[in-house]
DNA sequence: CATGAATGAGTCTTCATTCAT
DNA sequence: CATGAATGAAGACTCATTCAT
């Protein structure tokens, strides 16, 4: 649906190859419960050398962003969807799930979610993106009067977060995380 | 209504006067928003040994507890009136807007609340005096129909804390808080 | 036999019970297998102030004198017996074992036969009356053909500390501190 | 006769340069009598960083191994040929001499020769090397009945640390070592 | 005399980042 | 481009000794 973004000039075939190892890696480690993500580790378990690691990331910013840039596009094209729903709240409600989901599954992308300021312009895009899209199904859910006034496409990113947050300490009962979610989607209907 | 904890044997002059000083400078460090809480840095701000900071607190978690202590005891107390309260609803409410506004203004206190083991036996006594009391207020306002039946004061814990971390994320202001607690109360009251 | 040598002043009664409790504890530690002798911990451990022990023992060597003070005066009488020995091969087996025994027992022991530097006048007296008695032991054997010329008092208890040195390393077996003491002593004999 | 045991894997110049000098250092600390070996200050005399002190050797003991390790190849020759020689005691003579010679050089060699157990495994496998050694020699001697029989090649070990124990406290004169050694050698012919 | 809180130099160790190879 | 050795600031923690109480 969306194409492949691209990172500038093509790679050679051998950088590209050690980029998609590191990356690999770097996702097995924060499976493994790792987040420190510390880069000579990767590059260690990687096979290749530290300073391979920092040529394509420069920072542990950066790895995480691009860790989750799939993930991020997968998202912005559910709110699209979701903001395409007939049934606005229907379409929120799947699209909250959707990234709950995800956020608890992987650090990274959690990080990045809730990270104010980014390194890779196009995880900038993908955030405008969404916002964008989050902005038009909230206007419709307003305005069919499903939902309170006083919130926001930022104030809703932030507070599933939040629930993130909540669902994450504590034990990890999937049950809880959909009692979570509930609270949040009730708290968000309008008032009445 | 509850008498001020005490601190083991009571301590001589200079020493509580140096203990002062530590919990001062470490409350100052985290409102300056570092919350590394170095114990290095922090002997050396108050002007005292590394040592003395060691001999008081063995470790920074112990620290965290301590600057804490004092808030959580309000807490507690804050709890308890709440439970008494005649409105079962409202005084849940008075409750999260208190313990919000005071996670919000001490990460130390945020760091006590959700954590979820103790260095001091002390801490480990307030936690289970405020859940008693949180589970006695819940009891009672789902007796009165007012709030959902599938949470548990340890999971009004959690999602509360949920609520600091939207609420600390971006910008703080205050108006945005109220709507967060007010999404937050929404979604625990009763369904339908 | 020989009368208990005093320190200096005699001490008061509740002086006198810190110093043997300090005493009792470094020897438990000593023998829980812990030579460190950390003067902060067996403190604590006797229930008296580190100032105390300081006060007594300005350090550890001074506390590991006396602490071997006791079984010194032992291996004086010892030697002295040895030395009234008839027969002066057999005074210095008897002699050795009962060395080599006790210094496997007690590493303080050990560390003060060992030592070249005593900080109490007391262990300095001692050590020359252990030397006085061996020589003449030492003496009687030559005179009597049974050990080699070429050896003192001085590098027996060097060997002797040697001998230990070897019976601590590795297992403990019993027989083989026996073998070990045996290759000392036919090494002491006369060349034949 | 035996080839010059490598490191792992080829070190790159500059790399072998720094681990020379750290070797050096260390080596140099040694004889001057600290046998500390802490790597901070091996680091700052070597003009390298720690972490590179720490890559090279992860602790103390991994330096001991390696600054003895070129002496314990020697050492193992060295038995390897009084193993093979026609006059079994001669060669054991001639093996204990010169162990007991460099064991009082080399504090770091004494070290890893008392020491039970190894971090590198080259250490490892030297000492049973060593071991094989010693044990055919002693068999070669016990057969000709010039030693006595109930001590096996670790008991030698022990006993020539023991001796170079001796050896080492108190004055240095080579005369005595002589006769420690001659005591030792004694000590362990077949009685009779 | 006894106490034990305080001291702070000293030691160990980690890890993000650079740069010579 | 890739490598990985080197760096060294930084942080955690210990413990022998002093001295105010």
């Amino acid at each position: 649906m969306t194409p492949k973004s691209e990172q500038g000039p093509a790679l050679r075939a051998d950088a590209a190859r050690n980029r998609a190892r590191v990356l690999q890696v770097a996702r097995e480690q924060l499976a493994a419960g790792d987040d420190s993500l510390q880069l000579n580790t990767i590059a260690r378990l990687a096979g290749v050398g530290v300073g391979t690691v920092y040529r394509h990331f420069p920072n542990r910013h950066a790895l995480w962003e691009a860790l989750s840039a799939e993930r991020f596009q997968e998202l912005v094209d559910e709110a699209r969807a979701a903001a395409a729903d007939e049934d606005a709240l229907a379409g929120l409600h799947r699209l909250l799930r959707f990234t709950l989901v995800h956020a608890l599954d992987d650090t990274g992308f959690t990080a990045v979610l809730e990270s104010a300021s980014d390194n890779e312009t196009q995880t900038s895009v993908l955030k405008a993106e969404l916002d964008q899209a989050v902005a038009e199904l909230l206007d419709r859910a307003r305005r069919a009067g499903a939902i309170r006034r006083d919130v926001e496409a930022d104030d809703v990113r932030r507070l599933l977060c939040g629930i993130e947050h909540a669902a994450r300490s504590g034990d990890s009962d999937p049950h809880r995380v959909e009692v979570y979610l509930d609270v949040l989607l009730r708290g968000l209907r309008a008032a009445g």
